[in-house]
DNA sequence: TTTATATACATAAGAAAACTATGTATATAA
DNA sequence: TTATATACATAGTTTTCTTATGTATATAAA
């Protein structure tokens, strides 16, 4: 997933979700450029991570999808479901809660 | 590893180093008393992930080891080698980045 | 014109990390 | 004597991601 991190493990789904919050309706291809886009380019989002992490996030209801063809290409919408929209906010305070127990446990508090 | 956390994964060789970074010398048990206590309660570091940790660490040249016998029970003290106190300067700017870059896609940043 | 790159999806095989469960052993508190 | 705490270890399983591959269209470069 990352350049050379470990890290973001298990904060795919987080990051999808947040994504999706905020942007009524990406698709796949669309989400791996804002994430390059936004970590400029540190953070390469692979296909074989996103599309099976938006397949499960499907299957677990919590994204819905709307396939448009655009210019003779398929795309595949995806858009936070009612379930999703509850989900995002625990996501989000799960990751805050990890970012304040990580800060403390490596004492990186003080650059802030 | 965690109460309920997927988060935390990729962290556990950059959280041994530090701690290490910080006490000169720690038994297993001890550091996962140790964040158990920074974290109150909330980050519980099984055994079943510091071990196993802790021996690729020390396989990899990252950590010396003592093994002492205190009150009739064996403990294997751990401590950063020459290498160690290296890598673990790398993992700390790591975690920052990935903290930044985490803050900045999700949007946590106004929170600081 | 053919080749590379970008767009757009998907999945199979493998590696890495952590979790669950289990095992050994001593010490102490209930 | 039973449960809990201390102290180590590992086998089996699951989750997640990476690598590699596959299909297909569009466009820019050589």
């Amino acid at each position: 997933m990352a350049v050379n991190n470990e890290l973001f493990k298990g904060t795919l789904q987080t990051i999808i979700l947040n994504l999706l919050s905020e942007n009524e309706r990406m698709y796949g291809y669309e989400i791996t450029q804002k994430v390059k886009a936004i970590t400029k380019g540190e953070l390469l989002l692979k296909e074989g991570a996103l599309y099976p992490a938006l397949h499960k996030l499907e299957a677990d209801g919590l994204l819905d999808t709307a396939t448009e063809v655009v210019g003779n290409r398929v795309r595949k919408y995806y858009s936070l479901s009612k379930s999703g929209e509850k989900e995002v906010v625990n996501k989000l305070q799960e990751a805050k809660d990890f970012i304040a127990h990580l800060q403390v446990l490596l004492n990186l508090k003080s650059s802030f």
